[in-house]
DNA sequence: GTCGAATTTTCTGTATACAAAACCCTTGTA
DNA sequence: TACAAGGGTTTTGTATACAGAAAATTCGAC
């Protein structure tokens, strides 16, 4: 693994996951003797993150973005658009095997849920997985680079929000019924789905963010 | 300016109107040298380029990114996504007077059109004040990035396609009825009259494409 | 005491030297 | 003749030194 590889996977893990704070600057000097790599791999990795929009170019070093209340509207605004285009074209396209396999699994999920820690990790990959055969079956690698750019920033908005027991089921049956809308090969209705899937999880983010609001410097 | 952004904007517009061909690896002495710059500040250019999907890493060096004709139907299925969406909110929440005072000078671009080579630069000119309008407009920097990020490509795509003053003509009453229709504040019009631009765009490209088509290597 | 300018300091931007890895060509063998 | 292994060559990846710019601080004047 090349140190610039090293350094920005860390950097990206820790905006993520709100261990660097929104508005803390980047000093060069010191994130590379933090990370142990030097300058030239470390601006690399600042260079990658601020093409992402987790970091942006300040007067004086890169700073960590800010994700406000707005920003999360304007987010879904855009994955609505996006995601929603993406099930219908899948719905087109995609191999109906595939999806009513995924279905099978997202209707088993409520176990995983109510299980512990581990058990967990498995339903996230298996929402994952759904992810990734959505891109596959779009064939539209400018919708698929589109759409991952925008997870990057969804992740660290889940972060936000608590994952609760409840509202994780009901997320699975609404990602089973997307897969069930592609599977049967119905555009309309999988764009549908998905719109009603990305409405609820905006209502309980903000739900959330109203009742615990994370606290920001800057 | 910083030599990063003269190796990044003249990479850029090498590529961008094909002097670079695709297929062509960009090896960074022979670059540097060229440009006149250090390795250093090249490799960040070539970062920024690699980012936005004009070149892609390679197992050695950096590779100018082809353009294929499926990848102009999938560029064109994106925009059409990305433009319908920002025209529909442009409409709802743009400022009508700025939208009409692009619609008249749009009515009299065909004067631009047929004059000479300024006059024309001065039609580019207007459309991308259009297109800024409308970024202004949706107040959605999610979606306006996005759209920023197709346009590097979509420019790419216009040096191949003769742009002759009957299609310009055409374009310039497309892009008006776009402005009517979000200065008249309803966006399922803007939507449809963006979507009809676009689909004639895109005939226009392939036509041209499939005559003169552009010779590749690699 | 406060405002402003000059100086100092600290940080980024660039160049270059060195290390490591990937590719290519040669050479040997089946 | 085809294929594989080895070394050599070229190219990228990383570290560091130096230059230039921006911010902070201090000193002076009003």
């Amino acid at each position: 693994m090349r140190a610039s590889d090293k350094a920005y996977a860390a950097l990206r893990d820790d905006i993520v996951e709100w261990r660097l704070a929104p508005g803390t600057v980047l000093a060069e000097v010191e994130q590379s003797e933090r990370l142990g790599v030097s300058r030239t791999p470390l601006r690399e990795a600042l260079g990658r993150l601020t093409a992402e929009g987790l970091t942006m170019a300040g007067g004086r070093g890169v700073v960590v973005t800010d994700i406000s209340l707005e920003d999360i509207d304007e987010l879904f605004e855009l994955r609505e658009t996006l995601e929603g285009k993406a099930a219908a074209l899948a719905a087109r396209r995609g191999d109906a095997a595939i999806f009513e396999r995924l279905r099978q699994e997202l209707l088993r999920a409520p176990e995983l849920i109510s299980g512990d820690e581990p058990a967990l990790h498995d339903y996230y990959e298996l929402v994952g997985r759904l992810d990734t055969a959505i891109d596959a079956a779009i064939s539209n690698s400018y919708l698929a680079q589109a759409m991952r750019s925008l997870r990057v920033h969804l992740v660290r908005i889940r972060r936000l929000a608590a994952d609760d027991a409840r509202r994780l089921t009901a997320a699975a049956a609404e990602h089973a019924a997307i897969a069930e809308a592609i599977a049967a090969g119905n555009p309309k209705l999988a764009e549908a789905a998905t719109i009603v899937h990305l409405h609820r999880s905006l209502s309980h983010v903000k739900a959330t963010h109203a009742t615990h609001p994370k606290e920001h410097h800057g």
